[in-house]
DNA sequence: AAATATTACAACCGCGCGCCC
DNA sequence: CGGGCGCGCGGTTGTAATATT
């Protein structure tokens, strides 16, 4: 069987994608979703095969991801089942929601492989108490706060920045949510070149992860503190449609937020 | 402070499967 | 039935960040 040519051949690009590359897929997938992985980036206008980009989604940009550590029962919960299901990580992944195989298989790798290990070298632990407490303070049930990377990437800037709360939108509860904007969408511009964005020391990320909870908090009339990093011009910002109905169900900030508005209309 | 080693994880590669013609 | 194609999976690599010497 003849393979299609391989990304380089073809002109394509590898390698990490940038916040602009990224910002066109998600562009382009909220508004014509993804049916077919290898005409989309054609389509899309992306210099990449479709391949790239499908695991680019899954992996990193799909709403649906919880970013962030993982949490002690979630290790616990991979450590179990790869007992169960070996290295089918897509079924593991299938098991832990908002997780990708990807990640799961990274975690495996990099932490509990060696867990398990260092277990196996101390007999007297209990067979089910695989994972190491040492780092968890002995007096408390209460794991430790482990510190959280809501972007954990080397793109570490998501694609989409707050400003000021002067946005509000309206939550419609069909299966596929659409957002409408109730403002003036010119406020969406006073971040449209870059010397406007603000600066992403500590306090940024607190105001994001404080208007994120805000968000939520609001519930279905939440204000939405987000508008578009501005990588491409910005005509208008227009509402996108979400990906469906859970996709305010949880507390994360990037499920919740990084699909509020979109590249308006030409 | 610089060099080196280690860790973490995004991205790539190749293979196999299933569907369609 | 078999070839072409698209997709998903698991293994591996590349490299930035961090720790150690």
């Amino acid at each position: 069987m003849v393979r299609a040519p391989c990304c380089e051949k073809m002109g394509l690009k590898k390698g990490p994608w940038t916040p602009e590359e990224d910002h066109i897929l998600i562009n382009y997938i909220q508004l014509y979703g993804h049916g077919n992985w290898r005409a989309l980036p054609k389509q899309a206008g992306l210099l990449r095969c479709g391949k790239s980009c499908r695991l680019r989604w899954t992996n990193y940009l799909r709403p649906d991801i919880k970013r962030g550590n993982f949490s002690r029962e979630e290790e616990e919960t991979i450590i179990q089942l790869h007992e169960m299901l070996g290295n089918r990580w897509s079924a593991i992944a299938a098991r832990l929601p908002g997780r990708t195989d990807n990640e799961i298989k990274n975690v495996w790798h990099t932490h509990l492989k060696k867990r398990l290990k260092q277990n196996e070298t101390t007999p007297q632990e209990s067979r089910h108490r695989i994972i190491d407490t040492s780092k968890y303070d002995q007096n408390s049930a209460k794991e430790p706060e482990k510190p959280v990377n809501h972007f954990s990437s080397h793109a570490r800037v998501p694609p989409y920045v707050p400003v000021s709360p002067q946005q509000s939108c309206s939550d419609t509860s069909s299966s596929v949510t659409t957002f409408v904007c109730d403002d003036n969408v010119n406020t969406c511009n006073r971040v449209e070149s870059p010397e406007n964005l603000p600066e992403m020391d500590d306090n940024f990320w607190s105001e994001v992860l404080s208007a994120a909870d805000n968000s939520v908090m609001a519930g279905s009339d939440f204000d939405c503190n987000f508008v578009q990093f501005p990588f491409l011009p910005l005509p208008s910002i227009e509402p996108v449609h979400a990906y469906g109905s859970n996709m305010f169900d949880g507390m994360d900030f990037w499920s919740n937020n990084c699909n509020l508005f979109t590249r308006g209309g030409d």
